[in-house]
DNA sequence: GTCTATAGTTCGATAGAC
DNA sequence: GTCTATCGAACTATAGAC
C-alpha cells in the first residue's frame, strides 16, 4: 500500500470529485455498466488515479455507498434520539425520521443525492453478492433500530408484521428517493416530483395507516 | 457433451431455453453484467445461436421482458374483467388483481419467475434509456387501467393521490416479488418468504389502508 | 441450424516517466 | 501525485465450415 502513514488518509477534493462522478455513473448504468473511463471523464481527471486513490473499481463503489449511507443513518439516529428527548415519539414521527433523510437527499440538487438514490435502488433489488454485502453492512443495523421503535409504539403489532411494515416503508422510501418522472407521466403532469414536504407528508400518512392496519385483526 | 437427438429440443424449445437462461443471468447480474457466454452455458447451447435467434444481446433482453410482461398484464386484465362481471369490485380485490400475478409468479419455482422479478427490480429503479423504454412499453397502459379502477372505487381520492397510491402499490409489489431473504434475516427467521396467501393478504390490507388514508383530510 | 474460430472493441489495471 | 502508454483479459458479434 502506497498510502501515507496515517491510518485514515485525508480525503481531498480530488477524491471527492471521483466519488461524485462515480455516484452519477454507477447510478446511471449499474456497477457493471459503469466504466472507470467514464467516471474519470466526468470527474475531469485521469482514470489511473482511481486505482491510486481507491485501489479498484469495486472499492470505489463501496466508498460511494459508505459516504452516503453513513450520513443518512447518522441523521436517522439523531432524529430518533431527538424524538425521545422531546417526548414526541409517534408512529408518524418515527416514519418521518426514517424517510426524510433519504427523500430530502434525493430532492436536493446541490447534494447530487438523486443519483445515490438510483444506485441504492439497484442494490436493494439485487441479490448478487455485492448488493447483499452492501445492504447488510450499511442498513441492517439501522433497520433493527426502526423495527424496535415501531414495535414499541404500535399496540398489537406482531414481530412479523413489524418487519413487514418496516420493509414496506423502505420499499416506498426508495421508490420516492429518486425522481423518475413516472408519477408526472401517469398523472398527466398534475403530480410534481419536487414538492418535498408534500411527498414526505403523504408517504408518512400512507405508511402509518398501512402499518396500523396490519395490527388489526382481519375483518 | 452433446445430447442424443431424441432429447434435443424441438423447434421453438431452443429459443425458450435461451429465454429461461437469459432471465436468470440478467436477473443475477443486470444487463451489462450478464454475458452471452454465461447465458449460452446455462442454456447448454452455443453462444452464437443467440445472435441467430434473436439478433443481439439487447434483443434477447427485450424478448425476456416481453414474454413475462405480456403474461402478467393479460392476467391482470382478465382478473379486472372478472371482478366487474361478478360485481366484486372493491379496493381490496383491485389490489389483489394488481399484485397476485406478479407475486405468484415470483414464488412459483416451476415457472422460474423469481428471476424475472429481480430483473424487473433492476429495470424499475433504472433511469437509463433501456429501462425507461421497457417500463413505458409494457407497464404504462396497465398502470392507467388500475389508476382508473382505484379512482372509481375510493371516494374522495384526488387524481394526484390516486397516482401516488398506485405507485406505492407497485413499489411494494416489486419488493415482494422476489424473495431476498431480508425479511427472514430481520425477523430472525419468523417471517417466511414463501407463504403466498399470507404475503398477498397482508400486502393488500396494508395498501388498502394506506390508499384510504390518502383520501381523508389531514388530522 | 449449429458449430469453431476469430475479428474488432473495450474493459480494469498497471508500469514507469516526470 | 499525475500523467501516457499499454497489457492481458473479456466482451459482442460475425464469418464461414459443415
Amino acid at each position: 500500500m502506497a498510502r501515507p502513514a496515517e491510518q485514515r488518509p485525508e480525503r481531498g477534493e480530488a477524491q471527492e470529485a471521483f466519488l461524485d462522478a462515480a455516484e452519477v455513473v454507477f447510478a446511471e448504468s449499474g456497477f457493471h455498466g459503469a466504466t472507470t473511463r467514464a467516471i474519470a471523464e466526468r470527474a475531469q481527471a485521469n482514470a489511473a488515479l482511481i486505482h491510486y486513490y481507491f485501489g479498484s473499481k469495486e472499492a470505489l463503489y463501496e466508498a460511494v455507498v459508505a459516504r452516503r449511507a453513513g450520513a443518512i443513518n447518522d441523521e436517522r439516529r439523531t432524529r430518533i434520539a431527538a424524538l425521545h428527548a422531546r417526548g414526541a415519539v409517534t408512529l408518524e414521527t418515527i416514519l418521518e425520521a426514517l424517510l426524510r433523510p433519504t427523500i430530502a437527499l434525493g430532492r436536493d440538487p446541490s447534494r447530487g443525492g438523486a443519483h445515490y438514490a438510483r444506485l441504492l435502488g439497484h442494490a436493494a433489488s439485487g441479490t448478487d453478492e455485492r448488493s447483499r454485502r452492501l445492504t447488510g453492512a450499511h442498513y441492517n443495523a439501522i433497520a433493527r433500530v426502526f423495527i424496535a421503535e415501531i414495535a414499541a409504539i404500535v399496540p398489537g403489532l406482531s414481530p412479523e408484521d413489524t418487519v413487514r411494515g418496516y420493509l414496506n416503508a423502505v420499499a416506498i422510501g426508495i421508490s420516492l428517493m429518486a425522481p423518475t418522472g413516472r408519477s408526472q407521466d401517469l398523472s398527466d403532469g398534475a403530480l410534481r416530483d419536487d414538492d418535498l414536504e408534500e411527498i414526505i407528508g403523504q408517504a408518512v400518512r400512507f405508511l402509518a395507516a398501512g402499518i396500523r392496519a396490519l395490527a388489526k385483526p382481519p375483518g
